[in-house]
DNA sequence: TTTCACATATGTGTTTTACCTATACTGCTT
DNA sequence: AAGCAGTATAGGTAAAACACATATGTGAAA
C-alpha cells in the first residue's frame, strides 16, 4: 500500500534542478533523496524532462566536455523557479488536507 | 495548481463509513471535510463504491424505509476496516516525503 | 570480446481521473 | 397538473498519469 502525490516527480526535478544543473541520469539516483517510495521509471522521466523543455521550464544542452556516454545537462528557467514555488505552496496544502485525514482516523481508534 | 495524492477518495470513504453508515450521496457531500480540494466525480464515487463492494471492503443494501428517492447505504466490513489502517499508514509515509521536500525547498529559498 | 554500468529514448498497455449523459423519485412552485 | 430543482444512482467515454518493455549507443573492466 502506497499513497503517492500525483505527479510527485516533476516537483522533485524542478528542486534538485534549483540547486544545480544535472542530467536526466543524476536526477533519477538523487530522486530517491526527496523520500520517493519505489523507483521512477527512466523512461517516463526523461519524457517528462523534455515536456519540461517545451514549456520552458528548464533548459537543456548536450555536455560534450564530460566524459561517458552523451548526456544532456538540465538547468532550471526563471518559469521553471516560479512554478517550483507554486508545487511548494500546493504540497503545503496536500499536507493539511493529509493532517486532517490522519487527525480524524485517530479520533476514531 | 494542486498536489493530490493518489486515490484519495477511496481512504476518505472508508474513513467515513468507519463513524457510521452512509449512502452514496451523503458520502459525497461529507468528503470536503476531509480537505479534498475541488470536487469529486459523483460517476467515479458509485463506480468505486461498488469496486469495494466486489472486493469485500464495504456491504450495502437498498433502504428502503428512508423517504425519497432510493438509496443504498454502505457499511464498513472488517476488511475495509484494515484497509483503512494500511491507508492510514501510507498516508503517514507520505506525510514524511512531503515534509523532506518541503525542508529540503526552504533550505535553498 | 562480452559483460556491465551509464545514458537517452520510444512504444504501448493499464490505471486513474474527468467530463458527459441517462434515469428516477420527491417536494416545491406557478 | 406541469415544470423545475434537489436528491440519488449509474453508465459511457476520453484524457491524463503511470507501468512495463524494448532499443540504441558509450566506455570501462573482466
Amino acid at each position: 500500500m502506497r499513497a503517492r502525490v500525483e505527479r510527485y516527480v516533476e516537483p522533485s526535478l524542478l528542486l534538485l534542478l534549483r540547486e544545480r544543473p544535472l542530467h536526466g541520469y543524476e536526477l533519477l539516483e538523487r530522486i530517491p533523496e526527496l523520500g520517493v517510495e519505489g523507483r521512477v521509471d527512466i523512461g517516463n522521466l526523461y519524457r517528462l524532462l523534455r515536456a519540461l523543455e517545451d514549456e520552458g521550464l528548464v533548459r537543456s544542452e548536450w555536455s560534450a566536455e564530460l566524459p561517458g556516454p552523451a548526456k544532456r545537462t538540465y538547468e532550471l528557467t526563471a518559469d521553471g523557479r516560479r512554478l517550483l514555488d507554486r508545487w511548494a505552496e500546493a504540497l503545503q496544502r496536500a499536507q493539511g488536507t493529509i493532517e486532517a485525514f490522519l487527525d480524524r482516523y485517530q479520533e476514531g481508534r
